[in-house]
DNA sequence: GGGCAAGTTTACGTAAAGGGAAGATTTATG
DNA sequence: CATAAATCTTCCCTTTACGTAAACTTGCCC
């Protein structure tokens, strides 16, 4: 009765479901991303819930550019001063402040370069149009 | 008198001015992003105002993620299809849809994490609110 | 016009983020 | 149980976007 059901998901099932690679699990467990891993006891991966979703976290942060190193040292900073509540907030506030500006900085980026790139699109479609009715 | 000013610079001193290497811009010439350089007799290189602008450009592309390999595809088809007038819109207009698309992607995406980061900040100064409260 | 900074080519080096194969072992399945 | 499929570790390979050194030539300044 203390089967403790967590739902264990292994490392071909869990990549294929991420749309990763068994490859890039293992590295970043490699690098020190994910800590060790839960074994069985002939020594493959077995990966819960929390994982995945660790694993989730990454990938969304790497689609926006933070790269594995700036994870670490992220991930490294939340696990020091996870240890005594009363220095967490501080430090990890002006972390997360720090990542919300860059986040602002590249949408602005991103928006300015959309408005160039639609801009030029209406002088070329312009040009076209000209063109016709000459 | 027919000097025809046009202000030219050498590689050196427009690397300072972009923040950039000398390395940098001859590489992108060497994959050919920028087309052979003019030189001088002696054989340096001088860049007039729209090749700074080019170089302007590919920076500002690469800031938001398009890489040097997906860049020369870009310019291939803007090149290929500048030939004749006739063909150039339909098939620019598609490529710069295209991107207009990735760009308002990732612009979703980083208000979405922006998001993610914001509620968590305040989770945790709630938490150290309620804790100096108590 | 002599000297030194700045430029040139060639070529090897590097960091990041995995890819891919080999050889052994484990797990799943008929 | 046998066999196939999945995992394991180890190791070398690959691409991208330059860095860096060497050996040499040009350009600029007094």
């Amino acid at each position: 009765m203390s089967k403790t059901q967590v739902s264990l998901t292994q490392i071909g099932k869990l990549a294929k479901q991420l749309g990763i690679t068994t490859r890039t699990i293992r590295y970043y467990e490699e690098i020190g991303l994910m800590g060790p891993t839960n074994r069985s006891s002939g020594g493959t991966r077995n990966y819960n819930q929390n994982e995945v979703l660790r694993i989730k976290f990454i990938l969304k942060l790497k689609e926006l550019g933070i790269n594995l190193k700036e994870m670490l040292t992220l991930a490294d900073t939340f696990d020091t001063h996870n240890q005594n509540f009363d220095t967490i907030t501080p430090r990890v506030l002006e972390i997360l402040d720090l990542h919300i500006g860059k986040v602002d900085d590249k949408i602005a980026k991103l928006s300015s370069l959309r408005d160039d790139i639609t801009n030029y699109r209406s002088r070329i479609a312009d040009l076209l149009q000209k063109q016709e009715t000459e």
